[in-house]
DNA sequence: TGTTTTTTACTCAAATTTGAGTAAAATAGC
DNA sequence: GCTATTTTACTCAAATTTGAGTAAAAAACA
């Protein structure tokens, strides 16, 4: 998916080998919102190699003896092409802002709402000091990055900013134990799902 | 991930068979947030069973010949156990808000921005369309939900908000041709990397 | 009543991700 | 100068997801 994108997008900055291309990612601090495993990393390198995406620019020896050399890669034309796919793929793509909580809250009520109060609040704290981080890093980076970059960064701290808000709605419910309410009305709810489907 | 999560959790509520299990979840409209492939439904299906976490309750035998009879499944206490042990787990995971632009903005001058305004503006016109209609949803439900599940919609609801504000930042960006800008001060840039790093 | 479409209910191979290694070289600490 | 840790640079098997089928039964339509 996006691991392709991540990594030709930063082969169309300058040629780089894989283990860079990780770097990088760390480097700006994408790992956090964007999870590219090591392995999930070198298998869309292989891939692209053999869709000719990429080609070799450069091996380096290395000097130990059974250890593989460094390829340096390089983003061909159809690899820009293929680049280009993807970046509008991902412009074009329709699931909207996902939270963490989201696949649990349906479930809620069958859980501990100490607990869940304890879960919350950690989640509301991590929040907290990520949009105290975000500001700051806009705050530094504003001048330097180019446009697309800095949208990023304010998209996330307006997310974090909304999601502190809403976690707070879910924490003082989880607080008073209304988390831990059965559906008020099964009954209701069910004539309203099969009026649903009339 | 979180297929074993929804499953197991619509088996707190009563039996199922997955087909079962399959409907509830597009009945609900969860398949809009949470995107649960059939395979991957069947496959955690069969996990779980392997792992003592579901047992049948019931085999219905289906008149057609060649055709395996419907397995109509009932969570274990193992089940019960392995259930809030993902339910806290996904409350304990901490990936922030993640929105389908994020991966392409960082490489974002590198494609048209006319072609990017078209892409935000529809992504736009889908976010206040969606904005409506959770309104709607909220309105319709609120008195019948249980409250972790009205969370859910409130979250969507809220965020989708965020969403369309930030999209509209992003919008008049690309209108501008602002995006297409390259970085302003690669220099000041790469100096801030090589502070940060000592 | 016969035909077409949709729904029910899965199956399976191929693609991809995950998590846990491996092992040399560089760096840090004493 | 020696040892311990960290960083560089991957590899690989096993787990999981994906996407594309399959095929009967039910519903819709003419």
């Amino acid at each position: 998916m996006s691991v392709k994108l991540l990594a030709l997008g930063l082969l169309m900055e300058r040629d780089r080998h894989p283990y860079e291309i990780r770097q990088t990612i760390k480097d700006r601090n994408w790992h956090v919102t964007f999870r590219v495993r090591d392995g999930s990393l070198y298998y869309a390198v292989d891939q692209m190699r053999e869709d000719g995406l990429i080609e070799a620019a450069e091996v380096i020896p290395v000097p130990g003896d059974n250890r593989p050399d460094k390829t340096v890669y390089r983003i061909t034309e159809k690899g820009k092409e293929a680049f280009l796919d993807l970046l509008y793929g991902q412009l074009g793509e329709s699931h909207y802002p996902f939270h963490p909580f989201f696949p649990a809250l349906p479930f809620i009520r069958h859980g501990d709402t100490a607990l869940t109060a304890e879960f919350a609040l950690r989640q509301l704290e991590a929040c907290e000091a990520r949009i105290e981080r975000m500001k700051a890093v806009i705050e530094l980076k504003q001048d330097y990055l180019p446009k697309g970059a800095l949208h990023l960064l304010r998209g996330i701290l307006r997310f974090s900013e909304t999601e502190r808000d809403w976690l707070k709605d879910v924490l003082a419910d989880a607080e008073s134990g209304a988390l831990g309410d059965p559906c008020w009305s099964p009954e209701g709810l069910l004539e309203l799902e099969k009026r649903n489907k009339n």
